[in-house]
RNA sequence: GGCGCCAUAGCCAAGUGGUAAGGCAGAGGUCUGCAAAACCUUUAUUCCCCGGUUCAAGUCCGGGUGGCGCCUCCA
């Protein structure tokens, strides 16, 4: 497949390190407060990649972190009077909800910080070491002017970079652009023990740690959104591969926006939604659909009459799954010659995601499957063996995107059944009045019927 | 100032230089006792504007206009 990498601004042929295997590191969320809009859009980006490849038969080893100490942690902590840890925890959890509410698998490995800090300080070490790094005043600052290939990945020179780049009062670094691996603990901070004294790492270097830890020196893949790429992907590179002397990734990809108005959703801006929001009103599925609705890259805008479409749309895969598994109950023997339409639509939906994750395009294959199976596959007489093979296939396309279409169906009780078996003997007698009396009350209850050739079906 | 991205129907959106996918919404029809679902037809002679290259351009080049992003924490 190919791969837009942002590190050569083209798409190349993905080629792993290791054939066949797959090792990808996304930058996960800081868990400071519910997770927004823009969270969501990575992680269903990235889930999808991950279930794409391995898809096609990779062995994917997917480690995703979980930020849980950092600036904005501590002073949510100091707000609440809480320790540190009950923010991180409480929102890793209510992270750890939404990811499962939008399908987003669990990553092979879900590293946190803290957990990684031996790790940090043994990285800060061999860059001091080397000279790439140097202690002022308890913090650990490394300095990008050592590293010959800082700014490959945003593609900025050294000192266009630095050109806006200030020494804030406090802090003691040597030059601008220089940033702390590790920070001298202020009173009443959270701290570890470190040769420079207590203190706690800085942002990029977890990053480096985790990947190095759980994935060693070189990895395929490198996720995250595009507002990471500096100075975050950037410092990344710099701290490991000064320290490994080995390229860091071999490929970097990073989503597009969410935007409210056209302008970026952040939660600085503060015109972010939360997805436990959005979700409430209109479940978790319609966020996930218009996340693959257009190409990763772009830029999406959110409103609540995109999302209201991106409902609808869900409503005509939900229908078609429901009248496969419907008529699976009333199929007969025997089957046509679909196979060659079902491969031609499984091509189609592999070609548009070989070329970059083209989503977009692989959800019209999938719609095409459905108006294919609408017509050829849940005809009068539906085939039995048809019906099996087009399941199949739109559950596995539908999968690889990780949309859940199937819905939890609620045990019809005796006493409703009685009445859908009284209403169809008013039917028969053309009593409509009371069929439609039927119908209705059973609607009330959340029960709705409808009549097909092949009998009622009953959607809950 | 440096580096980029984007502009396709009412809305969302794809598009490899060869004559505009898919979805939502709308209109008409078929089927149905009525519904629902589904199906059929219909909805961009045209892809922001102006030039250019080419037998051929939404797609390449140049120039505009408009919008957005990174260069500071941020998915």
């Amino acid at each position: 497949m190919k791969i837009y990498n942002t590190l050569t601004r083209q798409k190349e042929e993905f080629t792993p390190i290791t054939p066949g295997e797959a090792k990808i590191y996304a930058c996960g969320p800081t868990v400071y407060n519910f997770i927004h809009m823009g969270n969501a859009r990575m992680e269903c980006v990235f889930d999808v990649l991950g279930r794409y490849l391995e898809y096609r038969g990779y062995k994917v080893t997917l480690v995703k972190n979980i930020t849980d100490i950092d600036d904005k942690i501590i002073n949510k902590a100091i707000e609440e009077n809480v320790p540190f840890s009950d923010i991180s925890s409480k929102y890793a959890k209510e992270y750890m909800e939404d990811m499962k509410g939008l399908n987003v698998k669990n990553p092979a490995i879900q590293p946190k910080a803290t957990e990684t800090i031996d790790e940090m300080l043994d990285i800060i070490n061999t860059l001091v070491e080397k000279g790439y790094a140097y202690e002022s005043g308890g913090d650990v600052y490394f300095s990008p002017s050592k590293f010959e290939g800082y700014g490959k990945l945003s593609h900025q020179p050294l000192q266009e970079l630095s050109a806006g780049a200030r020494i804030n009062i406090g802090e003691l670094k040597k030059e601008p652009m220089d940033f702390a691996l590790w920070k001298a603990a202020k009173p009443g901070e959270p701290y570890w023990e470190s040769p420079w004294g207590k203190g706690r790492p800085g942002w990029h270097i977890e990053c480096s740690a985790m990947v190095r830890k759980h994935l060693g020196n070189t990895i395929d893949i490198h996720c995250g959104g595009q507002d990471l790429i500096f100075p975050h992907h950037e410092n990344e590179i710099a701290q490991s591969e000064c320290c490994n002397g080995a390229p860091f990734a071999n490929y970097w990809m990073h989503n597009g926006y969410i935007n409210v108005d056209n302008i970026k959703m952040s939660k600085s801006l503060g015109n972010f939604f939360t997805v436990r929001d959005v979700a409430a009103k209109y479940g978790y599925m319609p966020i996930r659909y218009l996340m693959i609705s257009a190409h990763y890259r772009s830029p999406i805008n959110y409103a609540a009459d995109i999302i209201e479409q991106c409902l609808s749309a869900l409503a005509r895969l939900k229908t078609c799954r429901e009248n496969l598994e419907f008529a699976l109950k009333t199929a007969g023997e025997g089957a046509n010659d679909i196979n060659s339409m079902l491969e031609s639509r499984k091509e189609q939906f592999i070609a548009a995601m070989d070329d970059d994750l083209n989503m977009s395009d692989a959800l019209a294959a999938v719609f095409d499957l459905v108006r294919d199976i609408n017509t050829s596959v849940l005809t009068a007489e539906p085939a039995k063996n048809d019906v099996v093979a087009a399941l199949a296939l739109f559950d596995e396309l539908t999968g690889v995107l990780g949309l859940v279409l199937k819905e939890e169906k609620a045990k019809i009780g005796d006493e409703i059944q009685e009445l859908i078996e009284k209403r169809q003997e008013a039917r028969k007698n053309r009593d409509f009045a009371e069929a439609d009396r039927i119908r209705d009350e059973l609607k009330q209850r959340g029960i709705t019927l409808e009549d097909t050739p092949q009998g009622v079906k009953i959607v809950v």
